[in-house]
DNA sequence: GCGACAG
DNA sequence: ATCTTGTCGC
């Protein structure tokens, strides 16, 4: 199973100036200098569907096996948002419950696939990234819209792609998954790169705009939010 | 000072 | 994220 440094989950941020020092103090942490998993038989959808309140909320890991895509161990939590939305520490709202669901898992994953950014993030510190850091698992982000970042429009067909920078970095990729449908943005988390990263979502995404990962883990959430109403 | 701003 | 109607297309 899943060993999760819990310890970082203790002292919770009270303020925006302190969940942004947690940010700052793990971003270290990050392993950025390997490639990453070439193979991966199975990946992990994160991501959380909220209540129309805005506190309540079911988070979702998925485990789908890559070679078919279908679902083989799901693990959802219902809970209550754990920080207000703030652009850049958005991850402090789900972190506990995503974080509650992967150590419900039995399955190791090969990759953590997250709903938002990893490095694309202005401290370089991303939910991805924080997932990473927490479970030590090769952790990606796969982003509908940019946080922060500059990019060309990649070309219209599947596996097109431009780089999205940032004060003249490189923080992530602008990926076409479908023909000209919208790109997604990939960002690495954690223990891979970004190519290698694009490459596994491209991979996940044999049909749809989003990742499998992304779209079951969407779905599981929503129907356990909506059973727990 | 005026926008932009993951989900 | 969620609220929302119809509409175009396979």
């Amino acid at each position: 199973m899943i060993s999760v440094d819990i310890r970082e989950l203790h002292a919770w941020p009270e303020t925006p100036e302190e969940a942004a020092a947690i940010q700052d103090r793990l971003r270290p942490l990050l392993d950025l200098g390997h490639p990453g998993p070439r193979t991966v038989r199975t990946a992990a959808g994160l991501d959380v569907a909220y209540a129309e309140d805005g506190d309540r909320l079911a988070a979702t890991v998925v485990v789908l096996d890559t070679t078919t895509l279908k679902v083989i161990e799901e693990s959802t939590v219902v809970g209550t948002a754990a920080f207000d939305y703030v652009p850049g520490l958005f991850a402090f709202r789900e972190l506990p419950a995503l974080v509650d669901a992967l150590r419900r898992l039995t399955i190791v994953p090969d990759l953590l696939v997250s709903d938002g950014h990893g490095l694309a993030h202005p401290r370089r510190f991303g939910l991805a990234c924080h997932v990473g850091a927490l479970t030590g698992l090769p952790s990606i982000g796969v982003g509908k819209t940019r946080l922060l970042g500059s990019y060309d429009p990649p070309g219209e067909r599947r596996g097109d792609a431009s780089p999205l920078t940032d004060g003249g970095e490189v923080v992530g990729r602008a990926l076409r998954t479908q023909p000209r449908v919208k790109p997604v943005f990939v960002s690495v988390g954690h223990r891979i790169d970004l190519d290698t990263a694009c490459r596994h979502v491209l991979a996940l995404s044999p049909r749809y705009r989003l990742p499998e990962t992304t779209r079951q883990a969407d779905r599981l959430c929503r129907e356990a939010l909506r059973r727990a109403a």
